[in-house]
DNA sequence: TAGTGGTCTAGACCACTAT
DNA sequence: TAGTGGTCTAGACCACTAT
């Protein structure tokens, strides 16, 4: 009689919900519309407005839907392609990086993970440049470039340009430190205050942290920890742009 | 008087929960200390459960809690640097690939994403072959490796073997295909039913799903879809381990 | 069998958006 | 000012683990 041994555990309402309404959102809704609101819908199919958020969470975070606070719930268009390293090895800075700098300043406190990369020690200076990344009129990525001072003129010749020009000072700078390498990593995250911000998120929304460590004669010259929203990112990673113009 | 406009916006208990739980962690308990249950804690900090709960889901999201139903909740170790790419291309089933073949099916019935990428036609037949990823003796990927049947011998040659054989039987193949490029994209998903069992989680856990396109002779040989757990793994990539071993 | 986290309810009130 | 999603409560019961 096929008795498989765990189904017996009845599918919680939530996933089975989920799975519902991610059906209807196929067939019967078209990117952008709105859905009728929390309330209705937990009344519509019969559960409790916690339950019902439980499903609708799920289908944001695989991005789906997107809810925003005293508007609605709707349709969210297919994740963006986003190229990660637009050609193989693009620079801060150079041709074909499409972020924008915002402002720098100089600092010894920073994040003791990013210290244990820049192979710096206590007391030495750092340079932190803010940047931000938007692709159709939307922010999608917001990030903070750690440079070792050691690269950068002295702080003298920064200190009167304005903010997005000091920024851009220092990558020159660090451009001029022949960047020969880059490694990277990602992993999930969460949204600090700052980020949420700048996303046009609320705090803790889930975002895909990425680590780059670039590397200038052996040594590790410079550090970006890149924050992109999870709910519409696709990281598109390799040779050609086709993953990204194909699976969309 | 420095009237900072969005601070009237008092913080919500689960998040001022949650940074005070992440300092204890930090401060007061060792990778693999069980916490208080989840009544005592809420109790404690005299908030209800539900409260709790967010903060808890929150610091597993990050990596910094593990939470197994019937047993509790317990510090989790760093995460683990999982490299994508071990060598500069990998090819599936070659020397440096530690994925584990599992079994293959041959099939007509792939999903559209999958499809488009590999550019078949319905019709078209298509060999899965189902493959795992174990690290310190821990599930950490799940993937299936979607491979044209053209590129395969026929089906006659293949159905004497055991699962495991025809498995690395059709990843053979693949690599007699000479397979000359890959490209990649990473986003965020929650786990299947079948994803969660082999991954050891509940379904709708986070993951970090790669999919990756082989190419051979201008044309995509094979799709991977690789699904990793996101609370425990963190994928590098690029020309050194060098941040895989550091930022552990 | 006792203890854990997971699911679910039926409310209340708040922050935010748009009108 | 009306309507939305976000936060929070105080319960109840369930699935699972270990003993």
């Amino acid at each position: 009689m096929g008795t498989t041994q765990l189904e017996t555990a009845p599918e919680p309402k939530y996933w089975h919900l989920k799975t519902v309404l991610s059906e209807a959102l196929d067939s019967e809704f078209a990117v952008g519309e709105i859905l009728p609101n929390e309330r209705e819908l937990a009344a519509r199919f019969g559960v409790a407005r916690a339950t019902l958020r439980q499903a609708l969470e799920q289908l944001e975070l695989e991005g789906r839907l997107q809810r925003r606070r005293g508007v609605g719930t709707t349709v969210a268009p297919p994740r963006m392609g986003v190229a990660v390293d637009p050609a193989r090895h693009t620079w801060p800075g150079a041709p074909g990086d499409d972020w924008q700098p915002l402002d720098a300043v100089e600092t010894e406190t920073v994040p003791a993970a990013v210290a244990r990369l820049l192979e710096s020690v206590p007391g030495d200076r750092v340079h932190i440049v803010r940047r931000s990344r938007v692709t159709g009129g939307q922010p999608v990525a917001a990030e903070l470039l750690y440079v070792s001072s050691a690269l950068v003129p002295a702080r003298s010749t920064l200190t009167p340009l304005g903010a997005p020009a000091r920024a851009r000072a220092v990558l020159n700078a660090l451009q001029e430190s022949e960047l020969e390498g880059q490694d990277r990593t990602v992993e999930l995250g969460s949204a600090c205050a700052q980020d949420a911000k700048e996303l046009d998120r609320l705090p803790g929304a889930p975002v895909l942290v990425v680590t780059t460590r670039y590397v200038s004669g052996g040594r590790t010259a410079a550090v970006a920890v890149s924050t992109y929203r999870a709910d519409t990112c696709r990281l598109t990673f390799g040779e050609s742009d086709a993953v990204a113009l194909l699976a969309g």
